[in-house]
DNA sequence: TAAATAGTGTCTATGAGACAATATCTC
DNA sequence: GAGATATTGTCTCATAGACACTATTTA
């Protein structure tokens, strides 16, 4: 018979990285591989709220995430050799760093695995197709960055631009130009609007950069389209 | 128990107008609204394998699409008020008009909508969720269109580039300038290709027209944006 | 000939990227 | 003052859209 589940791929950024929650597999036959929180769906339950249910049973979230959305299914007859498992595969997003701490009950091990190098591990070091997974959340998450306000909902208001822009440089993987970012996301409304009060240098000095909270825009138009 | 099937939203342009193929639901206490063809999973079968299945069975297509994509899966506990059904969607796309015959077995009628028309139905015409997966479709071809030479495919060779723009202006629902086209169209590499032979002037006269073949390319570069 | 359609040329606006120059902080 | 970071300015290039204009057919 034909199973439902729900896997989450959750990142988050942590010191200027883009990072994904991976757990150990409760069955003892793929010890050794890595996998994503994933859950059975209850005949109640809605998909989403598997979803969060998954992440609260697994991860230890109990409200977490700034975005919760659908990849897509996988459901090759023979992607669980065990049973036949149609898994609908999620994206979270969460505002805060993760910390592989398994919630209040004993539960498996997880860890915060760095995602730039997770793209580069051989598919057979996680569990079930996850790998391919793993790779459809980066993208996607790349991908929101560039037509939705996502970034600013990352990070604690009042934020700097530099700020900002590690958030795209961290989940691009790559230098952006500060001029030309400044300038392209003052040039989109409802991205940002100015926050009072005083300009506040970094550590390492600087001239003050001055502080900006979210616009309320959702989707940026234009867009801040990466390189091709 | 949970049951899993797919739903196809399959499409094509008939007549310079995007068309949607629609079927009776086979339970009865849903006859006055239209559905998607749709089958459920086979404990053997891909996601993917039952999908062409169901455009077989319900709508007598053999070897049918240019694209056959997923969607989304809808899985609210509701909707299907008679038992939990979760239910993949995908998009299919036929290069040829669609017929409204059933296959060689008798099964349930067909019809053949236009597409912009449908998206006015009351959600209730519909059975199910199906007023959503239908928005969904729409709008991913219309996305397709933009980033991928999908286009070329639904045309036989040699075709002018009038042709084409007709095909962009019927799933895009509105007139485009036909030079600029021209020039976005010939200015992104491996889109189409001159074709041999002579020009050839429409019915209504106006100068012939050059004959082009799709080039080689899959994602366009640059895309065919739509304005927004 | 008129109407229709194909194709070319040109002008303007916008956005992205490279990079120089200036401002103001920490050390 | 030296170094670091923020901010502004300027230049170039690519693309999109509006629209005038020319070319070649049918009726």
């Amino acid at each position: 018979m034909t199973a439902v589940a729900v896997d989450v791929a959750l990142l988050a950024i942590e010191a200027g990285r883009l990072t994904v929650l991976l757990v150990e597999p409760e069955s003892a036959d793929l010890a050794g591989t890595w996998s994503l929180p994933g859950r059975r769906v209850r005949d109640d339950e809605s998909l989403d709220t598997t979803a969060l249910r998954a992440l609260r049973e697994l991860a230890g979230i109990e409200r977490p995430t700034l975005l919760l959305e659908q990849l897509r299914t996988y459901g090759a007859p023979t992607r669980d050799p065990r049973a036949r498992v149609v898994s609908v595969a999620y994206l979270a997003l969460s505002g805060a760093p993760l910390h592989p701490a398994p919630g209040p009950r004993p539960g498996p091990r997880a860890v915060v695995a760095d995602a730039a190098e997770v793209l580069d591990w051989p598919p057979a070091r996680f569990a079930y197709d996850h790998a391919a997974i793993v790779a459809d959340a980066i993208e996607r998450v790349r991908s929101r960055l560039e037509y939705t306000a996502l970034a600013t909902a990352l990070l604690p208001a009042p934020f700097t631009l530099a700020a900002l822009r590690g958030v795209y440089e961290a989940v691009w993987g790559g230098p952006l130009d500060p001029a030309n970012f400044r300038r392209k996301v003052l040039a989109t409304p409802g991205f940002v609007v100015p926050a009072p009060g005083p300009a506040v240098a970094g550590p390492g000095g600087g001239r003050p950069a001055r502080r900006y909270a979210a616009g309320g825009a959702t989707r940026l138009h234009p867009a801040m389209l990466r390189d091709r």
